[in-house]
DNA sequence: CTATCGTATTCCGATATCGGCATGCGTCAA
DNA sequence: TTGACGCATGCCGATATCGGAATACGATAG
């Protein structure tokens, strides 16, 4: 077996920095594929694949026009993760009393020992 | 080139399942190793390898105490992925309405052609 | 029908990942 | 020191990923 989690996760979809960029600038609107190539600086074939992944979780839409595909986003798939790390904000907004505790504690045993 | 976006992110370490798994295990207290390996089914290896994915990007932390090592959550890594995914909260909670007009277009771009 | 533009897909090489297994290392007990 | 325990690491095979280049596909224009 190999690499057990493989796309069609949306966690892995935006596992990738190019993926994360081109969702951020779908906010702005919806934009064809060479436009968005270029503004990342990516070739076209690039692009296009990563916006594959995209779609394929679910995290963007495309249209026709024409002899354009103008690709749209669809953040909802983005909600999931939103909550899931939203699990843990208690963990870095409180309670650091713990945790600083614990730090200065990996501090002495690595001078002791 | 492959696999430009390696370990040592954040999104990279969370877009695993098992490891997204110990993590919310590690919400209930700090854990042994091979607690953590029994309580997800996986082996001791295994284990030991996603967490130091975990520690490498700092979501965990692990001090010893006798023979054993006990990891605890250091949540404060996810913030960035709290935040990040919240940019995108106006995208599935407002404005459906163009969001919606345009689900109907597809449909009938679909269906008529 | 043909040419062209915009995009998707395929093929490829390099690499990195995950799982399993065996083994190495550190710690404590006797 | 020796042995046992807890964990980490190394090696392997299978697979999947990303990037690049070439090419195939679909739509529009002429």
């Amino acid at each position: 077996m190999a690499r057990a989690a493989t796309t069609s996760d949306v966690f892995n979809a935006i596992a990738e920095p190019q993926r994360r960029e081109i969702l951020v600038l779908l906010r702005a609107g919806e934009r064809p594929v060479t436009e968005l190539a270029q503004e990342l600086g990516m070739t076209q074939p690039g692009a296009s694949k990563h916006l594959r992944v995209l779609r394929e979780v679910g995290l963007v839409r495309d249209r026709r026009v024409g002899k354009q595909r103008l690709y749209g986003l669809d953040a909802r798939g983005l909600r999931p993760v939103h909550e899931w790390a939203g699990g843990f904000e208690r963990f870095w907004s409180e309670s650091f009393d713990r945790l600083d505790a614990y730090v200065q504690d990996l501090k002495q045993t690595g001078k002791a020992e």
